[in-house]
DNA sequence: AAAATTATTGACTAAGCGGTCATTAGAATA
DNA sequence: TATTCTAATGACCGCTTAGTCAATAATTTT
């Protein structure tokens, strides 16, 4: 199923293309835009960082030009935070109702939330993320607390209510629970970061 | 000892000074520059990354306009590679010594060398630089090879010597060499990346 | 003390960037 | 087919900043 499929009809006549399936002509596709762009400055902003990823760029990966993407995006500070709702934030709202309904063992939630932390995020693109804002923070202060707020705290409390509900059943002993979060999702963030940094490559 | 007395003779007649004892009217100091440019330059890198260092602010803590800089570094570039060079690996080789002829228990080993990395890289600017490594690594690829090889590298196996210690003594069980000195310098190196990225106040 | 040397700099430029807007052209409607 | 609506854009603007250079002034030499 390619990706053409899911957002527009198939198209019938016999059109130049680019490879990634979108029409070569100025076309009007205001539904495939958004995802497209926000694609596009995933992958432009974990390579070139916040400060150095240049909306040209973003434009022309994402086939399209500058002025675009203001019209679908009033900033570029709103365009990624955009990236980071799309890429972290639903995933992470996704994975607490998980969590919420788990039957099984704590240990066997623990080993599944960092399975799917690193499956979904950390090894992928979308870990690059976590480099960004390392290296943006001070620069952009607002980003940082948006990400602070927005993604770092209910990543930490989310881990928290794992470990809670681990002792509440008796499966844990009665442990510190700051630091014990800060043990797991540090080993995880830091391999990413240094995977990110170093330039493994990521499926 | 002040850092004049190494690098000047002392002012014998009463001339204003700025708190670092450098004179406040122009003065020819061709010796000194490169120094104190470097000195300057760590701080504003550290602090705001290598896009976000401005070349004006690197020249004002130093002392210096910013036609200087251009006199004694070709480029922006230059300047940090200088930067770099010139202060990493002598902390490195320091530190390794310090570790290397230890009597106690390798429970007391362990503490130490984490506790003594953390006082004396960790917790400083010095620290700073894992952070600096880890933005430019992509855009200076051969720097963060020579930081893998110069640096992490011996840490790493640093820290594996005082593990095999530990179990060659009977002290600690045969445990995974690789997994566990990563999971001890994650959770130092993650915890100084955060701080210096979030800006908490280094002494 | 005057001249020569050269470290230092103020003022400038060229380039690059985020963001704007009047105009253009693809699609929907009649 | 003609008309309307609006997605898409080329051309432009104001601002920032790495890098340049002729002029300036602190030393050294004579």
């Amino acid at each position: 199923m390619t990706k053409q499929s899911l957002t527009m009809p198939p198209t019938s006549t016999i059109e130049p293309h680019d490879p990634l399936g979108r029409p070569l002509k100025r076309t009007r596709r205001k539904e495939a835009r958004p995802n497209e762009i926000v694609a596009a400055a995933l992958a432009v902003f974990v390579d070139k960082g916040f400060a150095g990823a240049r909306m040209d760029e973003i434009a022309k990966q994402a086939g399209v030009s500058k002025a675009t993407l203001f019209v679908y995006f009033p900033s570029k500070d709103d365009l990624f935070k955009a990236v980071v709702r799309t890429n972290i934030i639903d995933r992470l709202t996704a994975f607490q109702s998980t969590v919420a309904h788990f039957q099984g063992s704590s240990g066997d939630l623990i080993a599944l939330a960092m399975h799917k932390w690193w499956q979904e995020i950390g090894s992928t693109q979308a870990g690059g993320i976590s480099k960004l804002i390392i290296q943006e923070a001070k620069n952009f202060p607002e980003l940082a607390a948006f990400y602070q707020t927005e993604v770092m705290g209910p990543g930490l409390h989310l881990m928290q209510a794992i470990l809670k509900r681990g002792i509440a059943r008796g499966e844990l002993r009665d442990l510190d629970l700051t630091n014990t979060v800060m043990g797991i999702i540090s080993s995880l963030l830091f391999l990413c970061l240094w995977r990110q940094a170093m330039g493994v490559d990521n499926p």
